[in-house]
DNA sequence: CATTGACTTGTTATTCTATAACATAAATAA
DNA sequence: TTATTTATGTTATAGAATAACAAGTCAATG
């Protein structure tokens, strides 16, 4: 949170109190939240409980790097490392729903040089990994 | 589409009737296709032409990775190596909406290391970048 | 101070995407 | 044949996201 009041100041860019409470509850939650749940914790805090309120406070984050926008689930999730530029990877839990985020360089790396071979110019990045997380696999081999 | 004829034969799944369209829609229109779009078509030839009808056939497609399904678009695209295992990099272009298929065994290799290290069993992933093929950055660039 | 212009928020309405649930029909197995 | 599974068609509904407009806030300039 300290991070992201550092980060935007120094962008320039105004962290302003539906924004900054979006990010509270992103970071507050642990886990990917979809636009709706969202909504309904900031109308809770007084702000309005139309759809666009969440989705441009969630646009608006994702848009700084701030959170990051997990598409299997239409969710969003707090980004663990604002401003450093990384290309996370999202392991997705299809058991529990939990998502967690990692990364790597060298993951980077081949993905670098998979655009500089076809040519194309890499603007923004994702990956999403569907499968089980440890507790998860351990419950299903049990039954 | 051969491939997918002996690949489903081998695998003793039914390749029917919609469903062998649906893949043929995919392959000749060489893109990323929405749902409605490939219901349309389908409904064309003379099948249901409810939602349902569109999103089995491209589900059982996925599934049998016969398809892939790009999160970002909302859209669905032939695979264009089924079979084979292999992490596919989809090239999104924020242009023109081409999608190119790719994908390295660096990648996947590092993929591979990432799940080890954090437990996790990945059964699915998809890496998606947006950004700008070469014909769209020249006209972007000029203007 | 007043006013301009850029940005932000709230609200209404609508569009697009996807699935649940059930009835019917076809294919496979016993 | 009969039973069982698998697939299709249809109705209805749920879920996700955006367009468009009105009103408010804020900083900067004259």
């Amino acid at each position: 949170m300290a991070t992201a009041e550092r980060q935007t100041a120094a962008e320039g860019i105004r962290l302003t109190p539906v924004r900054r409470r979006a990010l509270e509850i992103l970071l507050e939650s642990h886990r990917a939240m979809g636009a709706c749940e969202v909504l309904e914790r900031l109308s809770q805090d007084g702000f309005g409980n139309q759809p666009p309120v969440a989705y441009r406070a969630l646009d608006f984050l994702v848009e700084h790097g701030l959170a990051h926008r997990i598409q299997r689930l239409n969710a969003y999730a707090a980004c663990h490392a604002p401003g450093q530029p990384h290309a996370p990877v999202f392991l997705i839990c299809r058991g529990c729903d939990k998502v967690a985020e990692t990364g790597t360089d060298s993951l980077r790396g081949a993905l670098d040089d998979l655009a500089r071979a076809s040519d194309f110019t890499i603007e923004r990045m994702a990956v999403e990994a569907l499968g089980l997380c440890p507790a998860c696999r351990a419950a299903e081999d049990a039954s």
